[in-house]
DNA sequence: TATTATACTGAACTTTGGTTCAGTTTCAAG
DNA sequence: CTTGAAACTGAACCAAAGTTCAGTATAATA
C-alpha cells in the first residue's frame, strides 16, 4: 500500500469542499484535492467512498453524497463519554439537521413564537418552531391554530365534547372552537438559537 | 416570449432534485426536467437563475446551487400574516437549517441532554443541544463543563471570586471549580424534535 | 406595422467526466 | 524471499458537460 492520506482524512476534505460549493469536485478538482496525478487513482478513490457508504449511485449511475458525507453536524452520544479529541473527529459520522429535522420539506416552514401560551412546555417567545402542514394532528400534538382571528400554539385534544386545545400555560384557558377551527399545521420541531 | 413555465415553477423543480439527489441535475437531465430540447435553452436557463440568485459561479467558473435554493425549510414572518396559499408557495426562498444554525460545523456537535438542571432556560431533558467547541465562553453563555468527572450543562458567569456556573433550576446550587474547570464548548442552539 | 427583447431550436465544437486496460509501487502475510 | 492485495501512474477512449453561433418564434412596445 503506498503512502498516502487517510481514508477519513481524505472525507474529511471532502466535507469541507461539500459545505463551501453544496457539490462534489469534479475529477480534476480532485485530482488537485488529493494530490493525485492519474484520473483512475480519483476512479478507485471514490469506489472506496462508494463501499464506506459516502457517496451513492441514483438509478441512472450517477454519483452524490450520502447524508453521511452532507451533513453538518457531528453526531455524539451523552456528555458523560467525554469529548472526542481532535485526532478521532474525522471517525465520526455527520448528519443533516434539515434532514434530521424534516419529514415533508415541501410542507415544512419556519415560525417565529411570539406568546408565551405554551412556555410550559419549554417553548418559549423568540423560538422557532418547524410547522409541518396538511397533516391531520393527533391528540397531544402541539399545532398552530386561528382561533378568533388570531393564531396561537397551542395543544390539540380531543373528548367528548369534541376539539380542545390547551395552552401550556396556567395564565390561559383551554379553547373550544365555536363555529370553525384552522389548523395551520403541526409542530415537528422547535429551535432556539442563542447568540447573534 | 414563447409559452413556457414560469421561473419559480422550474425553481421548484430543481429544489425538489437537488433534495433527493444531493446535486443539481446535469445539462442532459435537465432537458427532461424542463421539457427542452436544446441544449442551449438550459444554458439560458442557468443564467436566468444565475441572474437570479439560485445558482451562483465560484472562482473557476463552475456552478453551484446557492442557500437560496439548496434550503429546505421555507421561511415566514409570524402567524398573525396567515398561512401562505399553495399558489404562492414557490415564491417563498428557502433557508438550510444547517447554515442557519452552524457557524462552524468542523467544530460543533450534537448531544442528548440527560438532566433537568438547565430546565428553567427552557433545556428540557431528552432535548438537542448543538455545541461549539474552541470559542471563550462569555458571561450568560451557555456551556457544557466538566465538574467533578461529571458534565452539565450551566451558565458561564464571572465574578469577583472567578468563574461560577450556575444552573437554571432552583434544585441545583451554583457551582466553584476548585481545581479545574473544562469547558467542553458553548451551546448555540436547542433543539426539541416531536414524533418519532 | 415595424422594432426589439426574450426564450427558444439546432448544430458545431472544446473540455471534462467517467471508465477500462496494462503496468508500477508499497506493504503485509505466508 | 515470494506472493498477493491494494493504491496508484499513464494512456486511451466514449459520453456528457459546457459554450458558442446562427437562426426562429413569441410577445410586449414604439
Amino acid at each position: 500500500m503506498p503512502r498516502t492520506l487517510l481514508l477519513p482524512v481524505k472525507v474529511k476534505l471532502l466535507r469541507e469542499f461539500f459545505r463551501r460549493e453544496r457539490r462534489l469536485p469534479g475529477y480534476r478538482e480532485m485530482l488537485g484535492l488529493f494530490g493525485y496525478r492519474s484520473k483512475n487513482a480519483v476512479f478507485g478513490l471514490l469506489r472506496r467512498l462508494e463501499r464506506a457508504g459516502y457517496v451513492a449511485r441514483n438509478a441512472a449511475g450517477k454519483l452524490a453524497p450520502t447524508g453521511k458525507l452532507a451533513g453538518t453536524v457531528r453526531l455524539l452520544g451523552f456528555v458523560q463519554a467525554g469529548f472526542p479529541s481532535p485526532a478521532e473527529e474525522e471517525l465520526v459520522d455527520t448528519l443533516s439537521l434539515d434532514e434530521f429535522l424534516i419529514r415533508r420539506p415541501e410542507a415544512t416552514f419556519m415560525l417565529t413564537v411570539n406568546g408565551d401560551s405554551m412556555i410550559e412546555a419549554g417553548i418559549h417567545p423568540g423560538d422557532i418552531v418547524l410547522v409541518e402542514r396538511g397533516t391531520a394532528p393527533r391528540p397531544n400534538d402541539i399545532v398552530v391554530a386561528q382561533v378568533d382571528d388570531e393564531w396561537t400554539l397551542k395543544y390539540y385534544a380531543k373528548d367528548r365534547q369534541g376539539v380542545r386545545l390547551d395552552p401550556a400555560n396556567a395564565k390561559y384557558r383551554s379553547i373550544r372552537p365555536k363555529r370553525s377551527l384552522t389548523i395551520g399545521g403541526v409542530v415537528r420541531a422547535v429551535i432556539r438559537k442563542y447568540g447573534s
